[in-house]
RNA sequence: GCGCCUGUAGCUCAGCGGAUAGAGCGUCGGCCUCCGGAGCCGAAGGUCAGGAGUUCGAAUCUCCUCAGGCGCGCCA
């Protein structure tokens, strides 16, 4: 029960029971928020999923409903109504609404983290950036998914490893050697030429000339076959460094930094490709070794894990490197976030899981699209050939980090992300992150004044004495009923994986806070009771605030 | 060619089988003798891309068409 809000909870129940007082088995009858005034605060469209096995009208049964949640329930219903079809609309009480407030109160940091993991064992591997090139903006909204995505599981009850897979061995890794050889040569007045999928970035310059520095002209004379481990290593820890650093910036950690080098040094590429051979997954042809993802998954053509030149491809190492999740670390479920360029290499990892004997169910891919980013009203161009982008770095220097990482999550992480660099910049009403943090800042101030003026917060309000006469107001009622939804609105984003949900839920939650505030005197309320209730109903506002902010990796300020 | 995703208000997007399709921004008009105006209130604005079906009911499910994006390597 931790986390659900007793009020709601028991709300359901009566509905639930009045369900079965028909002598029907629990269809699961759940309330839902009608979209017009008009239809009350809550209504439940049982009686039309019922009118089929029934065989009665459904406007009837809906009456039987009624009268039976009635009896049963009170002292939380104001009145209820047969309307349309056959919905039951039910209009709360106040009584309701201060259970509602208490329930949070009581609950503080732990309302809405409803257990839904059971400390099952569940990996998040995300951002994991080859170490060529500093993050983009496009590892930064990777970063902020995976990162809020974590969070809301661990707050769901899920036991959550963090993990970066390194890919630090391989063609590109050469590539990479490679051209901060060329710019090392280049530098020291020495021809030299990129490789033909070299990397352009200015920042191998740098990287060359540290190494001038630290080594002087050593490599000069030296076949450069020798020296190329010494600038692959050196280049990608220099790199890689430079990531951890931009990760830290973005408040984002990892319980591990996972090498594709263990894979190969402890030869768990070769033991896989063993298994699948050896279950009749692979075969071999043309010199090559082969997957028949034709066959699992209805693929076009089977997919190569090793090459004729006995070289594993990515796939390979990737089936064991999930193999190690799934079947030595055994993680009851992974997930992955990936750019949405690898869409097509889905089917083919779900194919591999399949073929190690665990269900492909558990195993999701969280896919990234593009982030346009906004300046002008004009789209910033930017080209990954030409190694022109924007890094995650510019961008936080540019809007901070509570921005940036509130901007990332405003939308499903599958879909294009227009990311206005002036909007986020704003201080006003129309930038949602400030808007957001503008309402917890808020109601710190009010609360600091509160004390300053010596009140002290009575925890006689928590044994329901807040007046149910606060609720007569419209926009008290609508905050409150807002803040008992925070439990569903984190299920839903832990089950489905999204933190737009939150984002959400929390411009909805802080937009009726300010309508709330402008309607209603606080510590300016003659009426001690009611100042109190009112005391109380924004305290379970800024908890409620806190808390999903938290789960975004946005801070929650006191003051702004 | 095959496959996946998207098309909802001027713009960015919610809604994904239920009652008169919503929000923010932008536009226009209001609100500070009082707790944080980085705020609030109101108005205008829509053949839910088009067409056909499924049903008591479709923006939501199915099929077709159109438009945009992406993927289909012994690349990663």
């Amino acid at each position: 029960m931790t986390g659900e809000n007793i009020a709601v909870f028991e709300l359901n129940q009566a509905l639930n029971d009045s369900v079965k007082a028909l002598g029907i088995e629990s269809i699961d009858a759940e309330f839902e928020r009608p979209k017009h005034e008009g239809h009350g605060d809550r209504a439940a469209n049982a009686a039309m999923r019922l009118a089929k096995t029934l065989k009665s009208n459904p406007r009837d049964i809906a009456q039987k409903i009624s009268d039976k949640l009635l009896s049963i329930k009170p002292d939380f219903i104001e009145k209820t109504e047969i309307a349309g079809p056959g919905f039951i609309n039910v209009f709360l009480s106040g009584k309701f609404y201060a259970d509602v407030i208490t329930d949070i109160l009581r609950q503080g940091k732990d309302y809405g983290g409803v257990n839904l993991g059971r400390k099952r064992k569940i990996q998040v591997e995300f951002v994991s950036a080859n170490p060529t090139g500093p993050l983009h903006i496009g590892h930064g909204r990777g970063a902020a998914v995976g990162d809020s995505v974590a969070r809301i599981l661990e707050f769901t009850g899920w036991d959550v490893q963090r993990e970066y897979y390194v890919n630090d061995s391989g063609l590109q890794i050469t590539n990479l050697g490679k051209s901060t050889q060329a710019r090392y040569f280049e530098l020291l007045g020495k021809k030299a030429e990129l490789p033909e999928n070299g990397y352009k970035g200015a920042y191998l310059y740098d990287i060359a000339r540290e190494i001038i520095n630290l080594e002087g002209d050593k490599f000069l004379n030296v076949n450069p076959d020798e020296s190329l481990d010494y600038f692959k290593k050196y280049t990608a820890d220099k790199i890689m460094a430079g990531i951890r650093e931009d990760l830290e910036l973005f408040r984002v950690k990892f319980d591990k930094f996972f090498p594709e080098g263990y894979l190969h040094e402890n030869n768990l590429v070769n033991s896989a490709m063993n298994e699948l051979k050896a279950k009749g997954y692979a075969y071999e042809n043309d010199g090559a070794l082969w997957f028949r993802t034709e066959e699992t998954i209805g693929d076009d053509k089977d997919r190569v894990l090793i090459r004729a030149n006995g070289i594993p491809t990515y796939y390979a190492s990737d089936i064991a490197y999930h193999r190690n999740k799934f079947i030595t670390r055994n993680f009851e479920r992974v997930i992955d976030v990936w750019g949405a360029d690898h869409h097509g290499y889905i089917a083919r990892m779900k194919a591999a899981v399949k073929a190690m004997g665990r269900n492909p169910d558990d195993f999701t891919v969280l896919l990234i699209q593009l982030v346009n980013l906004l300046r002008d009203g004009q789209i910033v161009t930017m080209s990954t050939r030409s190694g022109e982008f924007i890094t995650l770095r510019e961008v936080l220097d540019e809007v901070g980090v509570d921005a940036s990482r509130f901007f990332f999550l405003m939308r499903r992480s599958d879909s294009q992300l227009d990311f206005d660099l002036d909007l986020a910049k704003k201080e006003g009403s129309e930038n949602p992150v400030y808007y957001v943090q503008y309402a917890h800042a808020r109601i710190s101030g009010i609360l600091r004044e509160y004390a300053n003026r010596g009140g002290t917060f009575d925890t006689e309000i928590l044994n329901g004495g807040i007046p149910s006469a606060i609720f007569d107001n419209k926009d008290a009622r609508e905050l409150a009923d807002s803040l008992s939804r925070y439990p569903d609105a984190v299920k839903e984003a832990s089950r489905d994986l999204a933190p737009q949900v939150l984002t959400g839920y929390v411009l909805n939650l802080a937009g009726i806070f300010h309508s709330f505030y402008n309607t209603n005197r606080i510590i300016n309320e003659p009426d001690e009771s009611i100042k109190a209730g009112r005391i109380s109903i924004v305290k379970a506002a800024k908890t409620v605030i806190a808390s999903c902010l938290q789960l975004l990796g946005v801070n929650a300020p006191e003051r702004m």
